[in-house]
DNA sequence: CTATCTAATGTAAGCGTTTACAAAATTGTT
DNA sequence: AACAATTTTGTAAACGCTTACATTAGATAG
């Protein structure tokens, strides 16, 4: 910068301030110096800038995998909103460790990140979630579908225990009563899930111990449709907790011989693009990516500007009815 | 870190050496010392620190989309290689837009990223690479699936011409013929796939002109198959450039009773999750996400370090097949 | 016990910016 | 033309570290 000030025969101050208040300088030394940026391809430490302002305008993202259809359209929508308001993102994946989520949370304090969100790397064991807690110490961080109480804490969450609710009503509506639930016990949100099973089953006068444990994965789903076939259950449908479970289970379902919908309904969750290309199409619950994430970027870009935002806020997922019900 | 040295009553630049370089402190003070960082949660600040060692252990990542599956895969890798060598990533989404990429380039290199790793963000019109060689002129970046020529720019490709004739053969030896390929336009690796096509099919004297240009989505194949049987071409076998076409051209083509892989053969490229889950399950080509990931790493890990690097890595494909072949 | 060498620590300059504050230039008023 | 008010520019001190170099402490040898 002080060569450009030297080439423009003005002081280092004044190359700062065409750079970040042009308006403060006179139009025609702010042409020149501008000119002679052009001219030299000049390049402003940011890193510089960034100790002197302390900020650099960058923000921690933490998440599990981004390979994971649903967390990575979230992250693709952060990424987009950030930039947006000028910020940049640092990506990590935890793999759902909680040492490398410790790890991860260590450098991106150390490297100044000026807000943290989470994307499904809440876990239920509490230990693992101290230095999250200890994180909002020193900056704000929005969990996405998660909730702690703390300092500088915040949430947006999707009430996925009403997208279960909706879906048990509509398979009710369609007239199935046994229906099953397949659920993975790992996450925070998997919970939630089975809880609006348990409820929306109860309120209906149904059998709510429906509920199938089963990995997450295309091979969960097929050996959840398994066992209940093996037990002789009568079953006339199946929500799951991830497309890719229903994806598995409607494979086991059509290999057996039962038809979809005619015999039995299937219904996902997440609303991923395995549901739109699953045959037949999977309805699925759609618990709003884009919209999640969106509100998390705005929740904390204005906590950031110093103004008041709420501590939580929720979405309420909707239902994709496709082919599969 | 004043701080830090006045509580265990030593100079600053002690403690910057514990932190540092260990060994080059008296374990006694070092322990001292380490026990008072412990005790205050000393955070170092390592925008101060880049600022001295020119160097902020971040590499930035160009993209067109993180939500796309193959890419996903390979930004996972990247990360995940990248920390273990002590490297974090700046994440970026330019949406295939030339714009964008210029500007995340700039904010990139402002940010004094050590290198920059494009994933499907070199486009085939060559004005909008001007930039990516500009950068090449400060730091190192390597091409993921594309080939530039200049400075410090380097490439880990993947062999898709081969990928896509081992497609051909393997149609051909199971006695198809009438084989078509569904092609989209616009990325670069798009173009070898297309050599890779019309290549193979002449070495069998076949009908190198069977190919159609489709979008890259669910519709682009249902419309190609479509397009097909308008036309009244017989078809016994089609390639698709992408899974999720394939998957299109599947439900079209079942949807008008042709039988898979009976009547007609399908076979897509990427090895994605969309293949596994489809059914029939996709016979398709892997073009080695991690592996290409993990070439991409070493490469510019080793370049950063100085060492001796060649320009150009290729890794061959593999065809995966499944049910649908 | 002194001289020499090595290991451990400290001092201070510098990394590339921003920004109070001071100084100089410009404008407007009388 | 002199002065005040205002705009524009410059000077220099931070920001929180690292590191070359200087200094001191400790070890080894004669």
């Amino acid at each position: 910068m002080q060569d450009i000030a030297d080439l423009a025969g003005v002081s280092i101050a004044t190359v700062s301030r065409v750079l970040n208040q042009p308006e403060k300088v006179k139009p025609e030394t702010r042409r020149k110096v501008q000119r002679i940026l052009e001219q030299t391809n000049f390049v402003a430490n940011a890193v510089a800038r960034g100790l002197v302002v302390n900020s650099m305008k960058t923000i921690g993202i933490l998440t599990v995998d981004v390979r994971d259809l649903y967390f990575s359209k979230v992250i693709y929508t952060l990424e987009r909103q950030f930039t947006e308001y000028g910020y940049n993102v640092l990506l990590s994946n935890t793999g759902g460790e909680v040492g490398e989520k410790k790890k991860y949370l260590r450098v991106m304090l150390e490297k100044q990140v000026d807000g943290l969100i989470l994307v499904g790397s809440v876990f239920k064991e509490p230990t693992g979630n101290k230095h999250i807690l200890e994180a909002g110490h020193s900056i704000p961080v929005v969990l996405i579908n998660s909730y702690l109480e703390g300092e500088n804490i915040y949430s947006v969450v999707c009430d996925d225990a009403h997208g279960v609710k909706q879906a048990v009503n509509y398979l009710v509506a369609q007239g199935r009563k046994d229906i099953y639930y397949f659920t993975d016990t790992k996450s925070a949100s998997g919970l939630a899930k089975v809880d609006g099973f348990v409820a929306a089953m109860r309120e209906h006068g149904l059998n709510e111990r429906n509920i199938i444990e089963v990995s997450r994965n295309l091979d969960g789903g097929v050996k959840g449709v398994q066992q209940l076939l093996a037990e002789k259950r009568k079953v006339s449908a199946v929500i799951c907790g991830e497309d890719i479970t229903a994806i598995g289970a409607m494979k086991a379902l059509t290999a057996s011989g039962l038809k979809i919908p005619g015999d039995v309904g299937v219904i996902g969750y997440n609303n991923s693009i395995l549901a739109e290309t699953a045959s037949p199409a999977l309805t699925s619950v759609d618990n709003l990516a884009a919209a999640m994430a969106r509100q998390a970027v705005e929740l904390l870009v204005n906590r950031l500007q110093g103004k008041e935002v709420s501590r939580k806020i929720v979405l309420s997922p909707t239902l994709v009815i496709r082919e599969s019900t």
